[in-house]
DNA sequence: CGCGCGATTGAGTAATTTCAAATCTAGTGG
DNA sequence: CCACTAGATTTGAAATTACTCAATCGCGCG
């Protein structure tokens, strides 16, 4: 269902029928199942995807075979290795399914000719990048101040309906804690 | 000198002549000693600054009075509270001069007005605001994936002249390592 | 029924913090 | 030029936090 996209876009901008169906004409539809992959480090990354459904997660595994989760992203959330997509190298991420999954897919070359082409586009990209450089300020500023167990309760109290999605060994590489660790306090 | 602003946004987009003075038009000049607050915790945050010359930090003081330093701010770097700035709620940061500095100030209404006006404009900040997006990312996993010695040695590798301009306590604070931590393995 | 994944628990270890004290340094006033 | 002071840095030792390794437990699914 696309008016999921636009409703979203429309938290920021507004946009005539019209405008929005030439926005629309710039994505495609895809359907992953869970397990599937949407980027695989090593690989270019030719998509940024907007989530209408499901759960992904993107996640850098180090040099010891080690997890760390970058993002969850679940309905409404846009999702990519920006750093691949944006200067046109190799993935240094992986993502994929952790349900099965609807996304709407956009290409750089057409986000670049939607955003060319529409300034509001350009001013909704714009407005969208700057909550998450704000989010992701905040994160370091937990990483920076908070304990692993304050960090876990924030996310708790921020997304619960992530707890009910997700395996705790994935909060915990999210978090930067071990299962362990983050088992020992789960129970308050 | 306005003509480091110009080179700077160049490096994104181009401008004519008449297209920089209008740019140029929506910001003034700020000049400040060392130790002067730019942002100050609590107040409200009406601009966003350019740095011309000189060295700033944006920190934020926890609970318990220590100091998390959230970014340091060079020449060419953009630096306010944007959590604030863009929602036009108090500040949670200190902004202060760690050198004597010269800034190029943007208020709130000034940036929606060249944006508004400036289809490039718009673009030059989305690109920006992407790359400090892709920026802190990289901060994130730094923070989950290396340890605080391995930290210390790529912001030393990444920025060496920092370390001619900054107390270690501060890149101890930036690093999210104690001061103490950060002295002993700073001799190799 | 049994396999396999996820979660928990225990014990020992490593990294980092905290507290305290000593040392060094740059800038100031005499 | 020198002594003095405040801030910055280093060093030491104890305490804390979280990690790793290992074993066990629980449960859903084929």
């Amino acid at each position: 269902m696309s008016k999921v996209l636009r409703q979203h876009i429309e938290e920021i901008i507004s946009l005539t029928d019209a405008e929005f169906d030439d926005v629309l004409s710039h994505f495609t539809t895809r359907r992953l199942k869970k397990h599937q992959f949407v980027v695989q480090a090593g690989s270019p990354v030719e998509h940024e995807y907007f989530v209408i459904k499901g759960l992904l997660k993107s996640a850098y595994i180090n040099a010891q075979g080690k997890e760390h989760i970058v993002q969850f992203a679940m309905e409404n959330w846009w999702v990519s290795d920006y750093q691949a997509y944006h200067n046109k190298i190799p993935a240094n991420f992986d993502i994929d399914c952790l349900e099965d999954v609807e996304l709407l897919s956009l290409s750089y070359e057409n986000k670049k000719k939607l955003c060319a082409g529409s300034h509001k586009m350009e001013h909704f990209f714009r407005i969208k990048t700057g909550l998450g450089y704000i989010g992701l300020q905040q994160r370091v500023l937990s990483l920076l101040n908070d304990d692993a167990q304050s960090r876990y309760k924030q996310l708790f109290t921020q997304y619960p309906a992530l707890f009910q999605r997700v395996p705790k060994g994935m909060i915990a590489a999210y978090l930067g804690v071990s299962r362990e660790t983050l088992s020992r306090f789960s129970n308050i």
